[in-house]
RNA sequence: GGUGAAGUAGCUCAGACGGUUAGAGCGACGGAUUCAUAACCCGUAGGUCGGCGGUUCGAUUCCGCCCUUCACCA
């Protein structure tokens, strides 16, 4: 039976680049997709950016450009990255289309219809310079708590404790710097906590619909009571104005899943598909067709609570599956500007062949919502070994002598004492791991059967057989099967490895291979000459990519979480730093070095710190009236008693920094690398404590 | 702080509904081989399955506590 299945990944933000974070979700979001297509499924896959919100507009304004030439910019260079990474989008559209708008006013007025929105005064700042309300992330002050300054209107990153913006002591406008008045606003509400919507959720975010562990997570948001979700904004803002509130825009959180339906609607109208036979509640469940979206955890609250309660409430159908993926990391920590592992698309692009990733991340990736790793020193050995030296060798390896001897013809395969009966056996195995989405086990399983493949070959040592006269039949059939499993691995590895798929193709001289194709053997068959189909991975040129990304300065705190994956929850409200040109290149200017306040200290205690296997806590006086303490990672290398006294260099204007055993106040310098260290730095005989290091 | 997940060979990870010698790939070492992009093949070494208690005839697997790491807290 033919399924119809349509599959979205999350919409990326229009005010970023595509990074190595995000291509976990599209590279998994893709094989799945390719997967189902050579099974034979009707399966769409259909996305776009996300475009509206104030960050937006403020960056737009910056650059001295409309929002519009903003998010037509942006989206080009969205759309560059996934084709660069293979990524098969059927549709890649944008909310800031005329379908998403029409979607988003039908399901508001749905919902208005159906009592489930709520008109409501709040009271928020307004930045009387600017004329607008200010977000959360747009409102910054000292903590509350820890006094810390400079930080954010919804959470400190110091101290970590989460406030209101209103508790902040002396806010100020991170747009004007002004201080901002507080404003009294209508706003418009969903009404998530009517019960209908709690009782309808609680039936409907059980597995299978969502994985297991996003069931318990969503649980206990639902067990913690719903609570109403502000959807409108006020003038000025980049979005859709609400029909019925002139000045009252949709948060951008509102229209970026409807344009899943936006996206789908341009897809529809181009290939002549029935879009009610996707969204419409009655159509969709006569029909059975299914609708998946690909997700990162972070968020999960927006696509299984607020996004099926609309949709449920609006009479349109509710997803089939809402699939989570964790997040990356790289060399076993979170994506780092000064490390330069926060890659780009672009720059991996620039060094790097797009399906090592593609092969690196599926075979890492399942179906759990567990992070995953990207370490460096391992996708070299993995990609080398297993693509290059497994796979892609039985084909160089055998094909030479099909060339050279049989005038490029296939032969016959024996019936027997070959690997190839129990590789097509495990078609099914492999294709279940894929529909499960635990592409890992997929990967092992291919590249168990690719071991046999070499063990064959070995076993039949065809390069005896060619000194020897009279073996010819013998050799023919050896090299014929070895190119038979060849074949057959490229089909469990197309999925994943689509580029490579389609010049094997090319090379076996064959249709496009579809699954089933799994069940046939390929003989007395003319292919083409072989050609290297791939190289190795060089470790000079992740070097050289890792330099690219690489910032000298370790950033001020990004305001995005860990893997900034899919920005909305968190970056959606947070001012864009517009990055300098200079940073590409690893290089500052004069002005950025200047940033850092780098001062001349004297250690006048310092102490063990208990519990800390690496910490010793430093008295510092840079001739402040009071001394700052700093805990410096330095324990390994010193004892307490020979450091007093000494003089050394500290970051005197680093953030403060709660940890463990209290707040740091800076950071000394010391120099290690994998030779030793740490080796605390020291200026020549002469400085004072206070001097400035410039 | 709360909640959740994880801690298994040098690295990346499987696995065990409690039960003989805990697995794979990579890496290391040794051998074999030369068809192949120093690839492949055979073999060896390497783990007190985070720590401490408990349940049990028996725990790495179950329970409790602790430590560490990560994530989430709209």
């Amino acid at each position: 039976m033919t399924r119809r299945i349509l599959v979205t990944s999350a919409l990326p933000y229009a005010n970023g680049a595509i990074h190595l974070g995000h291509l976990v979700e599209y590279i998994q979001t893709d094989i799945w997709v390719r997967f189902q297509k050579m099974r034979g499924h009707e399966c769409w896959y259909a996305c776009a950016d996300d475009t509206h919100g104030t960050p937006i507009m403020l960056r737009a304004e910056k650059e001295g450009i409309t929002p519009e030439q903003l998010i037509a910019r942006v989206w080009h260079e969205h759309k560059r990255d996934f084709d660069g990474f293979l990524i098969g989008f059927d549709h890649y559209g944008s909310t800031n289309s005329e379908e998403t708008r029409d979607y988003a006013r039908d399901i508001y007025a749905r919902l208005k219809a159906a009592g489930l929105i709520e008109v409501r005064a709040i009271e928020q700042f307004y930045d009387p310079v600017k004329a607008m309300f200010l977000p959360d992330r747009f409102i910054k002050g000292e903590c509350p708590k820890c006094h810390a300054k400079d930080q954010y209107g919804d959470a400190c990153e110091v101290c970590g404790a989460a406030y209101q913006p209103t508790e902040l002591i002396e806010p100020y406008s991170a747009v004007s710097g002004v201080a901002p008045v507080r404003k009294t606003s209508d706003h418009y509400f969903f009404r998530l906590s009517d019960p209908r919507c709690g009782a309808f959720l609680r039936e409907w975010t059980q597995p299978p619909r969502v994985q297991e562990e996003a069931g318990n997570k969503l649980r206990e948001w639902l067990e913690a009571g719903l609570t109403d979700w502000d959807i409108s904004r006020d003038a000025p803002y980049f979005g859709f104005e609400i029909p019925d509130a002139p000045g009252k825009y949709f948060y951008v959180w509102l229209d970026a899943p409807i344009g899943y339906l936006g996206s789908f609607h341009s897809l529809a109208a181009r290939e002549g598909l029935d879009f009610e036979a996707y969204w419409n509640a009655a159509r969709a469940a006569a029909e059975g067709t299914e609708v998946y979206h690909f997700i990162g955890k972070d968020i999960l609250y927006f696509h299984a609570l607020f996004w099926p309660a609309m949709l449920r409430y609006a009479g349109y159908r509710t997803p089939s599956g809402v699939f989570c993926h964790g997040f990356l990391t790289v060399n076993g920590q979170k994506m780092s500007k000064s490390r330069g592992t926060f890659i780009t698309a672009e720059s991996y692009l620039r060094h790097l062949n797009p399906e090592w990733l593609r092969y690196y991340y599926a075979a890492k990736l399942g179906s759990s919502l567990e992070d995953i790793d990207l370490n460096l020193d391992d996708f070299v050995a993995r990609v080398n070994s297993d693509l290059v030296g497994k796979y892609v060798n039985i084909a160089s390896r055998s094909a030479g002598f099909i060339a050279k001897r049989y005038d490029g013809r296939l032969g016959d395969v024996p019936e027997a004492d070959t690997p190839l009966p129990a590789m097509q056996a495990a078609a099914g195995t492999i294709a279940t791991h894929y529909e499960a989405r635990e592409y890992g086990k997929a990967l092992r399983e291919v590249m168990a059967l690719a071991d046999l493949a070499n063990q064959y070959v070995d076993l039949h040592k065809p390069w005896e057989m060619a000194k020897q006269a009279g073996r010819e039949r013998e050799l023919h059939a050896v090299c014929t099967v070895a190119l038979n499993a060849f074949r057959l691995l490229t089909l469990y590895l197309k999925p994943v490895l689509p580029r490579l798929a389609n010049e094997v193709e090319a090379f076996l001289n064959v249709p496009p291979l579809a699954w089933q194709d799994a069940e046939r053997l390929l003989t007395d068959h003319v292919i083409q000459p072989y050609r290297h189909l791939m190289t190795r991975v060089d470790p000079k040129a992740i070097e050289a990519m890792l330099g690219e990304n690489r910032e000298s300065l370790a950033p001020p705190p990004a305001p995005v979480r860990h893997g900034e994956h899919q920005q909305h929850a968190a970056a959606v409200e947070t001012p864009s730093a517009p990055t300098p040109p200079t940073a590409r290149a690893g290089l500052i200017s004069i002005d950025d070095f200047a940033r850092v306040d780098l001062r001349v200290a004297r250690i006048v205690q310092a102490e063990q710190v208990e519990g800390a296997d690496k910490l010793l806590r430093l008295t510092l006086d840079i001739g402040e009236e009071t001394p700052r303490l700093v805990f410096a990672g330095i324990k390994s290398a010193y004892e307490p008693e020979e450091l007093v006294g000494r003089l050394t260099v500290m970051v005197a204007n680093l953030a403060p920094r709660k940890m463990k055993f209290g707040l740091s106040e800076g950071m000394v310098l010391a120099a290690s690398d994998e030779r030793g260290g740490p080796y605390l730095l020291a200026p020549d005989s002469g400085a004072q404590p206070g001097m400035r290091i410039k």
